[in-house]
DNA sequence: GATGAATGAGATTTCATTCAT
DNA sequence: AATGAATGAAATCTCATTCAT
């Protein structure tokens, strides 16, 4: 006992924290999972806690409502997502449309084979308290700027033609969102060519014609 | 009056079942209204009991359960919506795109100022029980015709690029479903703005540049 | 109109009358097989509305509420019971044994074949409203009598060993009501041998021992 | 107490399951109170909670619907039931007569007076779900086999006189199951005197005439 | 940290009964 | 005689939330 509390609270997260973090971080990642497939009022707390193996009493111990979680849920799906489409090489060299391009497939691809239906949490503008608004909100356009600089990007040299950029990434979005609900049974080979034929679906929203389409 | 009186009574629905079926359209539109403009759990059935002045009891006189309901107030939703989409004379003249361009404005117009959460009672896959299942199936069926035969007149005539039919459908249906989110904070000539810049946008997805765009 | 109303109400039933009585007759039939089979609470008017083919507000015209329905109907179906079993031959002529023993094989015969589980609306001393509860003791009374005068009379004659004559009245008809749940997956023979075996069986009670039984 | 937590934690159900297991047997026997006082149907979920000065919803915390509770209520009771009879002492010495007519007496005055609907639970095929009737009929099967055995050992050694143990035992279980209608009014001294006189009757049914019988 | 227990508000559903036509 | 419509009370069930331990 007084050996813990020797050490330094503010030092540095210590394994306690960390410990705290991974937990939350397993339930979030449940929560985003559920509240991703089935929605925000189709998914009961007791679902979550189910599905984690504790009890409802748990999860308000990590947050103070049904609604934090799902925010929370939110946030770090957000994150996550973003993070690793920021860390994908193929969409920081060669031509804009090569870069986008890369991006939507990379995004579909993880929309389709990892989290069915997280998209949906972002595009229903569910009627959150405005306590989670912002936070929603600024993650989506955290998100949304990735996207945004390459289309301005392509705008701005001549290789997108689009009418305006917001509501071609609002479009994007919408579609993208929406994939998992199509691909989902399919797999393997034909779920990768349904993702390619997307990605090239969508390109057409900069005007950016597909190799081989039917004219 | 006289002439409509004069109709046999064995020939046609009888005094009494039309005005059942008033009745019963009287309340499936209410309800359609409500669920089309809050979604399934956002709505209980006090609420479309009391919005009618009935009680629930009421309710189940004609309808036996909530998804049935519901149920109804979609495919009446569905059927007005694609009765409308069908009436619009803009949409049988002209050159195809302008016939296309006409019918996704109309349609997201219908979306935005009528039903803003109409089409998500289309696109997400609730768990309906199997037999209201089929119902809705067709009914979306019937909705997507619609724009699948513009869309393949166009790709034959050569006036549209596509890379699939399908895909394209789809993806125009994602985008248009999310228009009430974009749009439901906007009014008067600025909505209509939007609405026209959407369907700009859409027209993209079929390779039908826009006339004034920022390329 | 007028020529219908020139008969004297008073003079005879009339064929307006005899029509209501049949109408209630058939009411209180199906009631009976209704209440009989699942029990006071789990038949709810719509049931037996469903079952004739007419509205719930029709069952009203006649019986003014559920009790009084079901009142009618264990009522009926007593009264017609009663008539059937004194109208057996068998049961006037011969050794008392005899007569008894016939009688009580009508009577599960009776039950078995027509009115699966009847007999639970006369055993089961629901929480009927004080007003009924006369009427269904009168009855039961009546019922009961009959077999009764036998039992005495067995009893006077040395042909019978008892208890109590009531007691063993009770016996009786706690068991027969439920031969039907027995003998109801029987058919043909092996009912006909069913409910002569609980004949048997139930002579006991009167200290009649079976012709071949296993000792 | 001492001597009870020594007992490895490991070993048997810990504290808490223990503590659980007590409040579900609480609620447990307050339900078969109350069902087999009163029947199914005429007994709310209310009625159970407010005995128990809980809420409905507490109810559901233990037991997943009526059913459930009812179904565990009936296995209680049959239970408990079924372990008083066999713990009775002269079930086990004497004569197989006297052995049978203990055993009678004591499940008749147990009906009586302690529940006074229990009976009826079992007897009535209510149409459970499929999941709670297996556990019904099991109950009902080892409650049987008491009786049945007895029945059986007489019949072996000649003191006994039966139709059919089948039948005999069916027949004896509907009258006792009446009982408690019969002798409800009763009071004190009449009522021992009502189950005695019951349980002679019934003895006649294997053939044993009573004591002091009007002849 | 975590849990079992409990709550209470509200949802869906059922049903005897009434009433105008 | 009969019906369709409506009602309202009560029943079953759900769930976010709280709290003592």
């Amino acid at each position: 006992m007084s050996a813990e509390e020797a050490v330094p609270a503010t030092a540095a997260p210590g394994r306690v924290e960390r410990k705290r973090g991974r937990r939350i971080q397993e339930i979030v990642t449940t929560a985003a999972d559920l509240f991703g497939a089935r929605g925000y009022d189709a998914v009961s707390l007791e679902d979550v806690a189910d599905r984690l193996d504790v009890t409802k009493g748990s999860l308000y111990y990590y947050f103070s409502s049904k609604d934090e979680l799902v925010t929370a849920a939110i946030e770090t799906l957000g994150n996550e997502w973003t993070a690793r489409l920021e860390a994908l090489p193929a969409a920081h060299e060669g031509p804009v449309a090569d870069r986008l391009r890369a991006l939507v497939r990379e995004h579909i691809g993880i929309a389709v084979r990892e989290y069915p239906a997280a998209l949906r949490l972002f595009l229903v503008p569910q009627e959150w308290p405005a306590a989670q608004q912002a936070r929603i909100k600024a993650l989506r356009r955290r998100h949304d700027q990735f996207f945004r600089t390459l289309v301005e990007e392509g705008v701005a040299s001549g290789a997108f033609t689009v009418t305006t950029v917001d509501t071609t990434l609002q479009c994007m979005h919408a579609a993208m969102s929406q994939t998992p609900g199509w691909c989902a049974h399919l797999t393997g080979r034909a779920q990768d060519r349904a993702v390619e034929e997307f990605t090239d679906t969508l390109m057409m929203l900069v005007g950016v014609a597909p190799t081989s389409a039917s004219s």
